[in-house]
DNA sequence: TTGAAAGCGCTACCAG
DNA sequence: CTGGTAGCGCTTTCAA
C-alpha cells in the first residue's frame, strides 16, 4: 500500500493514462456529452485505476453553479430543525445538491453570515432562522441567489417581499383548529404562550386563535411571550397561572408547551387536561411520547420540505419568480384536551 | 434600484474602479499580505461600492484548500447530535471553515457518500454516521483527508485504526458508573439495553457495565437489543420484563431510556425507582425535563466538540499523525435511581 | 510595495 | 465523436 500521495490525480492523468485527450475525460464524466462506448470505457478504466474524482470547485468555477445550498439555522434545541436539516439534505443529495450549514445566533449580525454564504456561490438560501433583516433578502437578490425562508415570512413588504421565496404552514388556520377544539370542548379561559413577538409563526398562529375565539363569542383571557425557550416559557407559564388563572393554553410550539405541562403538573399541581387544557404546535416527536402525549397542531415537515425543494428548483434553474408556498396543518390529538362529552 | 445584474464583480472589476492591479485587489484581501494603505483604502472603497466579495471557489482551486469540512451523519432523532451539529459549525466557523452536511442512511453504500465527499474538495471529514467501512477511512487517507470518528471508533486493526483520530466519551467508564451506583443503591436484577450490536458506544458501554457489576459480585441478569429506536427499544423493553423481571435498567443512551420509562411507567405501571431503576446515556435535554428527571451518564458535547476540532485543526494545518481523544463522563443523578438510604 | 504573467483543474467552444 | 484551445476568478511567483 502507498502511503506517499502528492496530489490527487487530475483529468490530465488520466487522458494520458488512457490514451485520450483531456477534453475525452471530461464529456465522460459530464452526463449527457457525446462519447464513443470505447472511450468512455478506456477512460473509466483508468480513472478506476488512478482513483479519480473530478473537482467539484474548478468545475463550478467555469459552470457558474456549485450545486451547494446554503442552510441557515438558529436553535436546533426544537427538534423540529433538525428533522428539517435531515430531510432538506437527504431530498437535496438526491438531486445532486448539497447543504452548506450555517449557525446564526438569533442575535448574530445577519450581513456577517451572508457576506460568508456568498462567497462560496452558493446556488441557493434557505433561512430557517430567525434572523434576516431586510438587507439580507436584497443583497441575495442583488447577485441573483435565490432565497427561501422556511417556517416564516418577511415581515416587510414591498422589497423584500418579493425578491424571496417561503415556505410556512398554515399558521393562522392553525391556530383557529386550537381554537375550535377548547372552545368546543368546554374551556373558557384562553391563554396563548407567545414565541417571539416579532416572528411571523407566532404572530399568525395568535391572529388565527383569537379570531377563531372571538368568532365564538370569546376572547382571550391572557397572554405571556415564551421565546420559544424552554426556561422563557416555563417562567411565562407561572405568571400566566398565577392570580386570575386560565383553563386553557395554546403554546406558540411543542417545545413550549412540554415545558408548560411540566410547570402545570409537577409545580402548580394542575390536572390535564381535566383543569386545564395544553395545546401545541408542530408535533415533534418528542409530544408523541408517554409522559406528554400532547395534543397539538401538526406542521408537516415533509410536504414543507418538498416545496422548499421544489422552490430552490424553480428559481436555480428556471429563474421563474419568487412564490410562496403554504401547507395545511392539521390536529392531532392526544391527550392534554379532555375527549368530547 | 437596479434589478439587473448579470455577474458578480470580479477582482478585476475593482481593480480597474480603484486604479490598481487586480494583484492588488488580491491582496488587499490575503491577509498577511503586503499592501500599502493608501492601495488599501482605494482597493476597499472600489469593492464596498461594487459589492466584491472573494471568490472561494477560484481561490480554493489555487490554495488547494477548501475550507469546508464535510459532516456525516445519520439519524438526529436522538437529540444528542442536533447539539454536535450546532457546537461544531459554531466553532468551525469562527476558525473560517464551514460545514458540509452529509446525511447517511444507517444502511447505506459509504462509497457512494465518501465519492459525493472527495469531490468537493474538502480538508477534513468528521464522521459521526454508524457507517464508516474500512474501505473509508482508507479512501481518505489515500488521498489525504483527515478523518475524525466522533462518539466511534474504528471495530478494526491496523490499516483504518491508524489512518483516522477518533474522540469518544470513555465509554467504558461510564458503564462502570451506572453499574456501581445501581448496585450501590440496593439494586439486584441487571438487564442491559444495547444500542447497535456492532456500536463501539454500545460494546463498550456494555463491557464497562459487566466489568463493574463482576467486580461487585453480581452478574448480567438480561440483555436486549434496541437500536438506539424509540420503538424498538419499546420492543425489547416489554421482552426484557416479560417473565423473570430485572430490577435496574441501564440503556446504552437516553433516547432508549426514555422510551423504556414510558413503557415501564405506562404499560407495566412499574414505579420508577421503587420496583426499577433506569439510567440512561447521553445527559440530552430531554433527560431533564420534569416528566423524566432521568439519572444518566453525561457525554459532554462541548470538549468532545473542542478536541474534534482540534485534531481537524492538527492533522489539516501540521500534519501531525492521527490519534484518538478520549473525553471524561460523569454521572448526572436525577430520579429515576433511588437515593442512598 | 507593485504589476505582469503563469497557471490551479476543469468545461465549452471550436474545427476537423 | 474527437482533440486543441481559451479562459472561469483567483493566488503566487517574479522583476521592476
Amino acid at each position: 500500500m502507498d502511503s506517499r500521495m502528492k496530489t490527487a490525480p487530475r483529468a490530465q492523468d488520466v487522458a494520458d493514462l488512457a490514451q485520450v485527450s483531456q477534453s475525452a475525460v471530461s464529456r465522460t464524466f459530464t452526463p449527457g456529452a457525446s462519447v464513443s462506448e470505447a472511450t468512455r470505457r478506456k477512460v473509466l478504466a483508468a480513472a478506476q485505476k488512478l482513483g479519480y474524482r473530478p473537482n467539484a470547485l474548478a468545475r463550478s468555477l467555469i459552470t457558474r453553479r456549485s450545486r451547494i445550498v446554503a442552510l441557515v439555522m438558529s436553535y436546533l434545541e426544537n427538534q423540529f430543525y433538525p428533522l428539517v436539516i435531515e430531510q432538506l439534505s437527504q431530498k437535496l443529495q438526491k438531486e445532486g445538491y448539497h447543504v452548506l450549514m450555517f449557525i446564526a445566533e438569533v442575535d448574530e449580525a445577519a450581513d456577517g453570515v451572508l457576506a460568508e454564504i456568498l462567497q462560496y456561490q452558493v446556488d441557493g438560501i434557505v433561512m430557517a432562522s430567525a434572523m434576516l433583516s431586510s438587507n439580507v433578502a436584497r443583497s441575495c437578490a442583488a447577485v441573483g441567489v435565490p432565497v427561501v425562508q422556511f417556517n416564516r415570512v418577511s415581515i416587510l413588504g414591498g422589497l423584500a417581499r418579493h425578491s424571496s421565496s417561503s415556505v410556512t404552514s398554515d399558521n393562522y388556520a392553525g391556530g383557529q383548529l386550537a381554537a375550535r377544539l377548547l372552545v368546543e370542548r368546554g374551556y373558557r379561559r384562553f391563554a396563548y404562550l407567545a414565541g417571539l413577538e416579532d416572528s411571523s409563526t407566532s404572530i399568525e398562529r395568535e391572529r388565527g386563535y383569537r379570531a377563531a375565539l372571538s368568532e365564538a363569542g370569546h376572547e382571550l383571557h391572557r397572554r405571556e411571550v415564551g421565546h420559544y425557550d424552554f426556561d422563557q416559557a416555563q417562567a411565562a407559564v407561572r405568571r400566566l397561572f398565577s392570580g386570575d388563572a386560565p383553563d386553557a393554553l395554546f403554546a406558540a410550539n411543542d417545545h413550549m408547551a412540554i415545558a408548560a405541562l411540566d410547570v402545570l403538573r409537577q409545580e402548580l399541581g394542575a390536572r390535564v387536561p381535566q383543569d386545564v387544557a395544553v395545546v401545541g404546535f408542530d408535533d415533534v416527536p418528542q409530544a408523541a411520547w408517554g409522559a406528554y402525549r400532547l395534543t397539538t397542531v401538526r406542521q408537516r415537515v415533509e410536504p414543507m420540505v418538498d416545496a422548499t425543494v421544489t422552490l430552490l428548483r424553480e428559481q436555480m434553474q428556471a429563474e421563474l419568480r419568487p412564490r410562496d408556498i403554504v401547507v395545511p396543518c392539521d390536529l392531532v390529538e392526544r391527550a392534554t384536551v379532555r375527549p368530547a362529552h
